[in-house]
DNA sequence: GCCGATTTGTCCGTATGTATC
DNA sequence: CGATACATACGGACAAATCGG
């Protein structure tokens, strides 16, 4: 999809590092090397390699060279929920096949309660839709959304059945891009309890996000209670 | 302490979006106003806007302006817990009193198991250390920790009772870099029920972490288990 | 310890493309 | 259609850190 110079080059060497051409540990061809061989400036291949920095993938040495981190995955950690990964993303990616019930959906106003709650607006339009998430016929998260019904015309609960990002991103044509969220431990509820097989656990992982739309508009508030056994958060960080 | 000009610019215009000076859903003046107000390049101005984009605090709308999604927190989420902060500086950040016990400082040779679990090498001179944390004298973390000797030397038990990232940054001067994180919730083991009040819980959150140095060398892996009412995670994400 | 070569980090000026209004 | 605003790319310059002789 993207047709910018420096992702090309980005994704290039993103593979060489994965197939092993630049192991972990060693020293990427110098910024110089880089341009001669790619036939692009300077300042293009240092973009490329921003990214790759931040993704984790290399880390750059002043007067040094660019070592890589990157190593193949250490084993047991299955479920990659890296970046901003959609239920059916990360389904696929683990080999599951994915499927949900939609059990709520209703036009709301926004009220004091739910503002406080969702970062949403007094008296906003929102629809309320509460769905229950399955990774092979098991159910395995629950997740309360409040969607702004202005950013989302047409939404249906079928659509909500399958894939609202989808529906936003090719129907509408609108890309989502910042996401806010947070994650905690809580105690496991009764709807948890009576919908999820908790087994032994009590407990749930809560991730609660707010995502904004290209105009910048908060168009979507949601919180998913997930089954420990189905959730792996994973992040890389860089210190300043 | 960073002297860059694209900084500068960044934690001034930060700054301004956190003052109000920028309030939430207004667009900053264009680049081209920025560049005569503060007199930098276009460039250097995009770079500052660039990394407040990647923080979450703005949003870039080509052909229309950049929006400021940064809103002051929406209230109960006391802990932040974002991007690379270390057990001290997150106590402070939320106005505890943080001490740590060490329970466990000894060195051992890193043998297929270990390695196969925290990604050191085979061989590698380890310094094994197990330290309680506690928050306002209550106990909230347990961390597990293998140091890579060679890489931190003259590490004691009293500076792991302290802080282990103060030493290697101002003793040592060296920074830490890069760290891959995951979050997972497993169930309470002995361990923790017995040095962690678990009240009702029987789950706790399990973040396990490599950090890579300066020189792209991984020198610490650690595990630690949260108590829930002890941990929060945040985060913003982009999507490309 | 010094010096020069190498490599990454920062910054500037300019040009062109694309999206919005 | 033109004006505005962000996105991409190029080329050049100098600084800072590292390394080898």
């Amino acid at each position: 999809m993207p047709k910018a110079v420096f992702d090309l080059v980005r994704q290039d060497l993103e593979a060489r590092i994965v197939d092993g051409t630049y192991p972990y540990g060693s020293l990427l061809p110098s910024e110089s090397m880089l341009v001669s061989t790619y036939g692009y400036s300077r300042n293009t291949i240092r973009r490329a390699l921003s990214v790759l920095a931040d993704e984790g993938y290399v880390q750059p040495m002043n007067g040094r060279g660019v070592r890589v981190l990157w190593q193949p995955v250490a084993g047991r950690a299955q479920g990659t929920m890296v970046g901003l990964e959609s239920f059916e993303e990360y389904a696929r990616h683990n080999g599951f096949v994915p499927s949900t019930k939609v059990k709520v959906f209703e036009h709301v106003t926004c009220d004091q309660t739910i503002a406080a709650r969702t970062g949403h607006l007094v008296g906003d339009d929102l629809i309320h839709v509460v769905r229950v998430r399955y990774f092979d016929d098991t159910p395995r998260q629950i997740d309360h959304n409040y969607f702004l019904a202005s950013a989302i015309p047409g939404l249906t609960p079928e659509i909500c059945a399958s894939s609202v990002y989808g529906y936003v991103e090719q129907e509408l044509g609108m890309r989502i891009v910042t996401s806010k969220r947070s994650m905690t431990v809580e105690l496991a509820d009764e709807e948890d309890r009576t919908i999820m097989d908790m087994g032994s656990y009590n407990c749930v992982a809560v991730l609660r996000s707010q995502s904004f739309n290209s105009e910048g508009v908060m168009f979507e508030h949601t919180r998913t209670h997930s089954h420990p056994d189905a959730f792996c958060f994973m992040d890389t960080a860089r210190r300043a």
